[in-house]
DNA sequence: AACTCGGGGCA
DNA sequence: TGCCCAGAGTT
């Protein structure tokens, strides 16, 4: 595990080497940033933004997604992989919003997961993105490289959430997030991981264990 | 706990 | 061209 100093160092070096795109923000309503989010399940984020601007630019709120058919939402959203099971998720999560939360997007953990389509990670990065609550949305990319970098120590995404909520500043959750994201899309990749090219090699405890 | 759902990227 | 990758729901 690393010391406080270490993963400041860390932290120093990311954001300097990537000044967070923070992507999830560009969605202009929690509504929007649901959705996308949704869609984003076993995709990445750059196939999704290939759709979204079409897509929002003609349904913007659980009303206009109810007008659609499954069938047509699936069509509408081809491009993403999981088309249908996302296209019947999200109709039944816009039901849902207009039936019970007046077309709203809920604030809590527990409402967010009952929705068709969201589990933790979905809710976490709607909850820290769109509502800016104290929050580490842990996908695969995040748990991969704080695992190998020693931020964290776990094979459990939940304790993962935990582990970071302890080890990082506050201030730098939300940055955080994006950093271990496009590191562990780019660089720290689950096979093949370029560390010779990794700007933080010297303070990873998978990059020592590898000779 | 294992399986399903699509497609993009890379060996 | 086949294998690996990325979440959530279902059985």
């Amino acid at each position: 595990m690393k010391t406080e100093e270490e993963i400041n160092e860390i932290l120093r070096i990311l954001a300097d080497e990537y000044p967070a795109p923070q992507t999830e923000l560009n969605y202009k309503t929690p509504f929007q940033l649901l959705i996308a989010t949704i869609l984003s399940a076993q995709t990445t984020d750059r196939q999704v933004n290939k759709i979204t601007t079409e897509l929002f630019s003609k349904y913007n709120n659980p009303e206009d997604f109810l007008d659609l058919t499954p069938e047509e939402l699936a069509e509408e959203i081809h491009g993403v992989g999981l088309y249908r099971n996302k296209s019947k998720y999200i109709l039944k999560t816009c039901q849902k919003l207009v039936d019970e939360y007046d077309s709203q997007i809920p604030k809590t953990r527990e409402e967010l997961m009952e929705l068709s389509g969201v589990g933790r990670k979905t809710a976490n990065v709607v909850l820290s993105c769109a509502f800016e609550f104290d929050t580490i949305a842990v996908d695969t990319h995040v748990f991969r490289v704080t695992n190998r970098l020693g931020i964290a120590n776990s094979d459990n995404v939940r304790r993962t959430e935990e582990e970071l909520m302890k080890n990082l500043p506050q201030d730098k959750w939300s940055s955080a997030h994006h950093w271990f994201i496009f590191h562990g899309r780019e660089i720290c990749k689950a096979r093949n991981p370029r560390c010779g090219e990794c700007p933080v090699n010297h303070l990873c405890d998978y990059y020592k264990e590898l000779d």
